[in-house]
DNA sequence: AAAATACTTAAGTTTCCACTTGACAAATAA
DNA sequence: TTATTTGTCAAGTGGAAACTTAAGTATTTT
């Protein structure tokens, strides 16, 4: 029974990181191949891929590697659970406030 | 002349821990004072406040101290500033297939 | 065939961060 | 006033994660 953990947590973390974040920035604006990607930061060609797997790890991103080149692009379901559990936070809190909103109408009415 | 760091960094990196994320899903729900918080976590108290620490910096969190107790609530607002990013996101890529499927569509003319 | 390109892999280093412990402070309860 | 509750602070530890270097592979160019 493996134990898998699950995207929300690695999607979380892979954009914790700024390099990554701006990765996924320049993935946004088109596909490219690891080295252009690379371009622009100041690293190691190797710390970017080793970046790129764990973007490529929690769905952000997918590679397709043709002859000796490797191009990236993004995959554009990867924010959605990101962006879906933002959403929960924001419903689970609003309910709450309409509830505290009912209690004072109703507080009001028995005045 | 400081160099703040963008909120919005902080924001990603907080929420890139587990258990911060969970501490934002439990003040969700109600508002509560640091010890009631740091009851279903299996880690000491001082831990908790370092995380709360992190969580009121980027704004995600607001606290008062009344007495000798913290309560702490979320800030609504907080989350605001994640899912603009992820929707710019969205947007560039959007705008990349339109100028895509105009592409192909004027070469459909063509043919 | 030789050289250059575009990664890949492994291993080691360093830096960061989550967490602990222990001592302390302040408010409240007994 | 003494004890308990609730949190605060500082310093240290351990492990994960970011990054580097160096050597290797596969592909393309010359």
């Amino acid at each position: 029974m493996k134990k898998k953990k699950p995207n929300i947590d690695r999607i979380f973390h892979a954009l914790g990181d700024p390099t990554r974040r701006a990765m996924v920035e320049r993935l946004s604006q088109s596909p490219m191949s690891v080295s252009r990607l690379a371009e622009p930061f100041d690293i190691s060609l190797a710390a970017v891929v080793q970046h790129l797997q764990v973007l490529e790890e929690c769905g952000l991103v997918q590679t397709e590697k043709v002859g000796r080149v490797r191009s990236c692009r993004i995959e554009p379901a990867g924010l959605d659970a990101m962006e879906q559990w933002i959403r929960d936070r924001r419903s689970v809190w609003e309910r709450r406030l309409d509830r505290l909103g009912d209690l004072l109408a109703g507080l009001d009415e028995k005045r």
